[in-house]
RNA sequence: CCGCCCUUAGCUCAGACUGGUAGAGCAGCCGACUGUAGAUCGGCUUGCCCCCCGUUCAAAUCGGGGAGGGCGGACCA
């Protein structure tokens, strides 16, 4: 697979194509005059990811480190912010509370899979108190609304009330990116916001507009309607034992054939939450994917495809409670390096 | 600072005028039916009624104080 391929694979969306072309060029380029990326090259193509510090990995922070690791492939270097300054913002803790999960967190990410050798840590606190971040920071919020800033924050729902450190958070997520050195943004579709108003604003104080790509969100795992969240209804972490993989995994909403279930009568779109684990976490972490079945249904499946997989549920040859225990053990073992790493932080 | 409104189950709210320690819908959980889940049936759980003080035999309900939240406070209409 090319570095265009890699980077653009499962996204949701990339702003814009013409820019990633031309970092993929870029890096095409240089794997083949031999020069590959060593970290902290002034010439090196950067993409980061920024998380509030949680204890626990879950199937959110999962999906974003995919998509670095297909990065990573693709010769960038990685970057994942720590952003302690942001939880505070939020209202998660003390900044001491926090750093320790940001520690714990980095270790979760590791042992999930990413290069430890190829990925930086940064908390926010290292850089976003110094002088000239500050008067940066000062001079985008003189740049934007209230409104606007407020639209940006997605975790802002009607209703709740809005605090001005909620309005600065996204300013600060479009800095960052400018003071990371960062050639391509990267987050989920509930980012996009935030990353169109760095677009916005970056360029009126003479930065250069990021370039941007969303990965999808998986829906909600037990209806298949509206999105997967960590805050609410049934979600995957790593502190999951295998059983509950199993229950969760077993739970979800999977009409039997139906690659594109039908909205609900009250018109609400609903996805096949498995088969999008399939696609975005199964995948594109192993080469084979074997499907175990009962002999009196047929025998075991194979598939190194998602293609193959999603043509043999859409005809009725896969049957969604095989599908369910395939996907049930593959995410179990993606998610078993961190569920160690989980119990050995809380053991010590 | 001042004024008005709100606070009851996980969520949206009823109950307050006419005191008798609480209800609905949704969600959730459990069974039946499906080789999964959903749908559909059947059953079940849930509450510092925002806090404190007072009146009363008895307070979610009445009185006082407080906290949190929403909206408003020039002009124009």
């Amino acid at each position: 697979m090319d570095a265009h391929d890699l980077i653009t694979r499962n996204a949701a969306e990339v702003v814009t194509e013409e820019e990633v072309e031309e970092i993929a060029a870029d890096l095409e380029e240089r794997s083949s005059s031999g020069s590959r990326t060593q970290s902290g090259d002034p010439e090196g193509k950067r993409a980061y990811v920024g998380y509030e510090p949680s204890g626990v990995l879950h199937i959110g922070h999962m999906l974003g480190a995919n998509k670095l690791i297909d990065l990573q492939e693709a010769g960038m270097e990685v970057v994942i912010l720590l952003a302690d300054v942001h939880a505070y913002l939020n209202g998660k803790g003390t900044f001491e509370e926090i750093r320790e999960t940001a520690t714990r967190m980095q270790e979760q990410f590791v042992a999930y899979g990413l290069d430890e050798e190829r990925t930086e840590f940064v908390l926010g606190s290292e850089f976003q108190f110094g002088e000239e971040y500050t008067l940066d920071l000062h001079a985008l919020e003189l740049e934007t609304t209230l409104s606007r800033a407020e639209r940006a924050m997605s975790e802002i729902g009607s209703g709740d009330s809005v605090t001005v450190s909620q309005a600065v958070y996204p300013l600060m997520q479009a800095l960052d990116i400018e003071y990371l050195d960062i050639d391509l943004a990267v987050g989920g579709m509930e980012q996009r916001k935030v990353h169109m108003l760095a677009r916005d604003t970056l360029p009126s104080i003479d930065y250069e507009a990021p370039t941007c790509l969303h990965t999808p969100l998986i829906s909600e795992l037990s209806t298949g309607i509206g999105k997967m969240s960590s805050s609410s209804g049934v979600t995957i972490s790593m502190e999951d034992s295998t059983e509950e993989i199993e229950d969760k995994v077993n739970g979800a909403f999977c009409p039997a054939g139906e690659v594109d279930p039908e909205p609900t009568e009250e018109d609400e779109a609903r996805n096949n939450p498995v088969l999008e684990i399939f696609e975005y976490f199964v995948f594109p972490r192993f080469d084979e994917v074997v499907v175990a079945r009962p002999d009196e249904y047929g025998g075991d499946l194979r598939y190194d495809a998602y293609e193959q997989l999603v043509s043999d549920f859409a005809s009725g040859e896969l049957h969604p409670a095989d599908a369910k225990s395939a996907l049930a053990r593959y995410l179990d073992s993606l998610i078993e390096p961190g569920r160690e790493k989980l119990m050995e932080q809380r053991g010590g």
